[in-house]
DNA sequence: CATTCGTGAAGACGAAT
DNA sequence: ATTCGATTTCACGAATG
């Protein structure tokens, strides 16, 4: 359980058990003069995951020591070598300032969206990758952040929705979604279809559903699987769908109305769906 | 009364051209 | 850049319990 964000998370399905809790942390400062502040000022504050982690220094030109004395001519070779390290660090200034703003975005989102620490990380170095491959002219800092976050949670197993993304970001699903596409192709990254069975237990959690129920919905899915029944669907709302069915074969109480709350799908889609779900359960019998 | 179900029109998206 | 096909969504009314 990981519950240093203000929120206890399973850390491997990415459960979010306690979600509505306040993350405690100082107010997240101003981005740039074009701050559009309002929404989702929730991120914790950052000290892992600065852009250098701290490890910047400013190293003297003068060849003395913290007391003024000259320095040997070792010393003094070895100083050397550290300035020629520390500029050039210091070359890679405007993106370093970049990583610096983007990494405090990825933060701020994985954090506003319960993500694990792995999935920042993954986050990290998806971007740092965007950053070395020139990929960011033309496209918005906050754009790329997101992209990287969403691309990260998917691989990591515990995604979450263009929607759900975009509440959190500064920027609009359509850009997120392009950003995406371009980033993932450009980055030869490999990102399977979402696999619509890591959404149940956040689904399943969120409505309050045994562990028959969750299990139940998993099946249905497995099964719509292996006969193909999916495929160009979208997998939230076939998530949405077998968890509203579980709910159903084990006889809780639950609406569409409820499930397309927290799934962010239309009954209309949990409908076609879960019909679909139950017929592919009925032309396979339980193995 | 609440919930579920089905429909048709409209929008969004991806693929193909 | 536009067109086409499939999917999703919205709004509505009907049926079900």
């Amino acid at each position: 359980m990981d519950d240093e964000h203000g929120e206890t998370v399973c850390e491997d399905c990415g459960l979010v058990v306690e979600s509505d809790e306040i993350d405690r942390g100082p107010e997240w400062r101003a981005f740039d003069s074009s701050e559009k502040d309002e929404k989702s000022r929730v991120g914790a504050p950052t000290t892992n995951m600065m852009h250098d982690k701290g490890l910047s220094t400013n190293i003297d030109w003068r060849d003395k020591d913290a007391y003024g004395n000259s320095l040997s001519g070792k010393q003094r070779q070895k100083m050397q070598r550290l300035r020629k390290w520390n500029e050039r660090f210091r070359t890679r200034d405007s993106k370093e300032r970049n990583l610096k703003q983007a990494l405090g975005e990825i933060d701020r989102m994985a954090s506003a969206l319960g993500l694990p620490e792995n999935v920042r990380e993954t986050a990290s170095v998806i971007y740092r990758r965007a950053l070395d491959e020139d990929l960011l002219p033309g496209r918005s800092i906050e754009g790329v952040s997101t992209a990287s976050v969403y691309a990260a949670a998917r691989q990591a197993g515990v995604p979450r929705s263009l929607d759900e993304i975009t509440d959190v970001s500064r920027v609009e699903k359509s850009e997120i979604a392009r950003t995406y596409r371009y980033v993932v192709r450009e980055l030869g990254l490999e990102v399977k279809p979402a696999d619509p069975e890591s959404y149940v237990p956040r689904f399943a959690s969120s409505l309050d559903l045994s562990d028959e129920a969750e299990h139940r919905a998993r099946q249905l899915l497995q099964n719509a699987k292996e006969q193909g029944v999916h495929s160009g669907k979208s997998p939230v709302g076939l998530a949405a769908a077998a968890v509203y069915a579980a709910a159903l074969l084990t006889n809780e109480k639950t609406t569409q109305a409820a499930v397309s709350e927290v799934a962010d799908i239309s009954e209309v889609t949990i409908r076609n769906r879960y019909h679909e779900l139950l017929e592919a359960e009925q032309d396979l019998p339980v193995a």
